[in-house]
DNA sequence: CTGAAAGCGCTTACAG
DNA sequence: CTGAAAGCGCTTACAG
């Protein structure tokens, strides 16, 4: 009865033995190929139990099996929004018995060897559009039919799988939002020029204050980057040159940003002038004013990365899976609306 | 002069072919072999270069060889701390060309699949005490050799390589700093009763305020978590009972908490009462007031266990590696302190 | 200092 | 529905 010796790895070929079915058998129990008969499936599982056998991953991936494990490309992983992102990917993996490799500065070289090392399954790729991922490496993917999926926008020529939230809705709701409090000349804290997330924002923003009936000369943008220190200086210099009734940072660190300026100006918020954001921070419920702002669901973003990127894996590809999560208006008391905690 | 060709993967047997080499030789060069003649070497090497090869990981590790890929157990991934132990760890990983494995919620049976797989050739491990990581699998990894590092304290029993910070000295000097105040009654909010680091800042504040010869009826001391709704609660709960000239929190957090109550209820930081806390958070230097606090180098802290695990894994065991960092008082506004920014 | 050969633990045509 | 056998791309004694 010496069930799960303590040192010796148990491999296929116990499993194989003690079941009674071959090698090729028990692999393909494990890879759940549909061709097993239904009381092979349950012994062989049986015996896998009893000695508590794992597959060795590395002969798995050598001999042209999966490696079971998904790369995540981040520009970093110490701001709330990417933080979210592969906690909530990593959850998933965690459940499916997927491995997470994390790389947050993308170098090609490293790339190309995980790839070739067959490392990893399939890549998850989020890029803040300044790290733009080399364009022949997703080439190359796809020659060598490796899946990858984006969470935000597929850079111009690729097509790919994606997860998206819906930039233009929430900022449109703002836009309306803003209408019911009739301000009248109102600045958009944009984040780079080059950022799809901030332009999104900014042409939902602008189609609903049209809808609402806005002369255009009643708004103006101002570029700069999704950082409190852009949000602090770009609202300095803008409010230097002219009065607005309420800004609309393209993200919640240019409102903080935005919002440190005022008080140390002694601009009150909302009574002088309303700020308001986007992603709903966990930070900005405990602001002061509290933050209205637009939520986006950054966690489930994550789930739903893993999620897709693992039925791709394991269904076959799908070059046309684009999944668009929703925002979400979260009004408080920032815009002037007089609402308590 | 047809190099890297697009498609063909280049193996190690290209290599060896166009060196005139063996397999066994270049594998030699790739793992830095002594033995080597270097003019084997360059000539490899060369060829390695111009074919582009990468070696496959899967077959090195099959074959008894190195992953290069080390595992991070992590209890998440939000909290800024965490993040930035992944974020110093991360940039080493990538610079010394090794892989980094993400795991926050270390299910044993998913930790077994990585060591039986040879998927990782060892361990960091953060655990905040409640999530701890089963003894036996710590006992597992010794007996296979595969090394493991702890950031923070290793679990009772378990000797181990760890990083560390100084957390009683750090909290000594804020002790010295709270004498120079010559604040009469004092609060120390900690976090878990079960949790080392906030046991060894309130050891080091202690000792510190009775070398500045504190009476310990000065002193009072209650538990929570390292959280900004138990600082919160904490504070609001001692205040209530009776009054405080100053409150040290065991960590920022928890400071923040405080500072949170105190502005609800009325209370002035730093007249009525003085609050400091412990991490220098990012968000700390821009509260108002801004927080006086014990700085730890947390992004130092992944890299150094990176760098010394890396060295374990490629130089051999070295149980003893107990490194620990400085920590340092950062004294600002909400201690009392008449600094300005 | 270098090579021939066995072996790591799987997967996958190919047969039956 | 199942098995025998080749092969994935390395590493490592063993010889020389």
């Amino acid at each position: 009865m010496k069930i799960n010796p303590l040192d010796e790895r148990v491999t296929m070929d116990h499993v194989a033995r003690l079941s009674g079915y071959s090698k090729a058998t028990v692999s393909r129990v494990i890879n759940r190929e549909h061709s097993v008969k239904p009381s092979t499936v349950a012994k062989v599982e049986e015996v896998i139990r009893t000695l508590g056998y794992t597959p060795n991953s590395a002969a798995s991936a050598l001999s042209g099996g999966k490696s079971r494990t998904v790369a995540m490309l981040l520009p970093d992983v110490l701001t709330e929004y990417y933080a979210s992102l592969l906690t909530g990917a990593e959850g998933v993996a965690e459940e499916k018995n997927y491995n997470l490799l994390l790389k947050t500065r993308s170098n090609k070289r490293g790339l190309d060897a995980l790839v070739h090392g067959r490392k990893v399954d399939a890549f998850i790729i989020r890029s803040n559009g300044l790290d733009a991922v080399a364009h022949d490496f997703l080439i190359s993917l796809r020659r060598r039919e490796i899946p990858f999926l984006f969470i935000g926008r597929p850079p111009a020529g690729i097509d790919s799988p994606a997860v998206l939230i819906d930039n233009v809705g929430g900022s449109r709701q703002m836009a309306h939002h803003y209408a019911g409090h009739h301000f009248k000349s109102i600045l958009f804290l944009a984040g780079l020029e080059s950022n799809f997330d901030s332009n999104d924002r900014l042409y939902g923003f602008k189609m609903g204050l049209s809808e609402a009936g806005y002369h255009p000369d009643a708004f103006e943008v101002r570029f700069g980057a999704f950082t409190r220190e852009l949000g602090y200086a770009n609202a300095k210099t803008a409010l230097a040159e002219r009065h607005y009734d309420a800004i609309f940072a393209a993200n919640d660190q240019i409102a903080l940003g935005a919002l440190q300026y005022c008080r140390e100006a002694g601009i009150r918020v909302p009574q002088d002038l309303a700020i308001t954001g986007f992603d709903d921070s966990y930070f900005s419920e405990f602001l002061s004013p509290s933050l209205t702002t637009v939520r986006q669901p950054m966690h489930d973003i994550g789930v739903v990365a893993m999620e897709t990127i693992v039925k791709i894996i394991e269904l076959g590809d799908a070059r046309d899976h684009q999944v668009i999560l929703p925002t979400r208006l979260m009004v408080r008391q920032s815009c002037g609306c007089p609402i308590g905690d």
